[in-house]
DNA sequence: ACTTGTATGATTGTATACAAGTATTATAAG
DNA sequence: CTTATAATACTTGTATACAATCATACAAGT
């Protein structure tokens, strides 16, 4: 096992934030670790290993589990422990099909209700994002890819389409970093927002929902067919 | 304040069921009773109080909250504590919308996977709603109908979609039974159910789909007119 | 060999203790 | 009387202690 007990006792967890509790962090840190597939699913959740290597005592990582599985990351198995789930292939490509079906009403809402300086905030991230990409900077377009849809879950005025969405989309964040990597998938992203965002602007919920269901839809293809390149480059290192 | 502190030491939780732990239970118990309204939203969760009440300590009732709070049914501020949101009219409806969007997608993928053992456990369910129905027994009806829709969200084989449409499935229950009460609305949906199940068994996607849409519309539709009702004799008795 | 039983250690479940932060009230100054 | 400030009570956050449960290993009996 690689993981020794932190006995230099520094803790591993940004001590930066005191605006969240512990428990948040540590929830934080161990859902990026999945999500991320550092920890792997099939892999057991020790309370005690993980308060060491975290430098906190057992009760937020606790806590932090209970919230995990909420999220459904993780399975816990009354007495014996918790099982981490995490996001298999099947459940990304499970989640845009999910996607394709609800992004879209969240456009058609937003189309309705979206102001003028909304419209502005949503410019200012797809010009980012053009600059961004002349420096192909994937990570950067991501984080504002990120930011361009949440906004438009947000715009939905729709509580329950915006929490579920930002679920789904977070869920996926570390296959979309892969996305953007490919040649060509981010260009071609940004012009897709610009047309969503130009549907938006003119209050045309038909064409809003159209075009983000074709955007999703692109994206999900795109997708599927980098981890299948992926999986075939694996499979031949492993051979 | 009417709370006052169980003297008495009696566990107001089912001591009975030892399979889950008490986080769990506390879980369920404060979920039932915000979606019940029995906790008002805008209402302050104090543990202590909490835990009085329910005669465990304040370790299972902080992790209950935390849960509690991935479910969007609480909001928890640092050092504060957590205020309830429940669900409010608007998010009812917001609810139904989404389950058009996607409970359809629900149906139609079951349609594709569906077998003869399965088609008869929803057959099972149909012919018992009709025989609850004769007594009038709407609680049964209503859990019968969770049943019904939670089977096919298993079946459509679809581990994020079952999980989601579980949730938003899960938070309208109050309310659902409100529905089944007003005249007619129970043999309506139970024929409905019957003619999702006979395009599920002909493996008819299209058509479960199709029907499924409507069945959540139709729902949608009376809900919303009960709710008006409810609200206008509410303010009837009030003024 | 194969089961069964028991002891031991590891891990989770719950309760409690203490620390830190927040709200409330009382008190003093203007 | 109002405002500012200090004292107090209340509530949350975290750590730790103890209890209950589960897994493992080893021994005895069949």
């Amino acid at each position: 096992m690689m993981s020794m007990i932190n006995e230099s006792n520094t803790p591993k967890l940004a001590a930066s934030d005191n605006t969240s509790s512990l428990s948040s962090r540590v929830f934080e840190e161990l859902e990026e670790s999945i999500l991320s597939g550092r920890i792997k699913p099939g892999e057991n959740l020790i309370e005690m290993k993980l308060s060491s290597e975290l430098g906190v005592s057992r009760t937020p990582v606790r806590e932090a589990i209970r919230m995990l599985e909420q999220k459904g990351l993780v399975q816990i198995i009354p007495n014996k422990g918790a099982v981490v789930l995490g996001i298999s292939e099947k459940d990304l490509a499970d989640i845009y099909t999910i996607r394709m079906y609800i992004e879209g009403l969240a456009s058609r809402l937003a189309a309705g209700n979206i102001t003028e300086n909304q419209i502005r905030e949503l410019s200012e991230i797809v010009d980012l994002q053009e600059y961004y990409s002349s420096k192909h900077s994937t990570s950067q377009i991501k984080d504002l890819d990120s930011r361009f849809h949440e906004k438009i879950y947000e715009y939905s005025d729709n509580r329950t389409l915006q929490h579920t969405l930002s679920d789904l989309h977070h869920m996926v964040q570390r296959y979309r970093q892969l996305s953007f990597a490919a040649e060509g998938r981010a260009d071609k992203a940004i012009e897709e927002h610009r047309q969503i965002l130009q549907a938006l602007a003119c209050h045309d919920q038909d064409a809003a929902e159209k075009l983000t269901i074709q955007h999703i839809s692109n994206a999900k293809d795109n997708l599927l067919q980098i981890i299948k390149i992926h999986n075939l480059q694996n499979n031949d290192h492993k051979e």
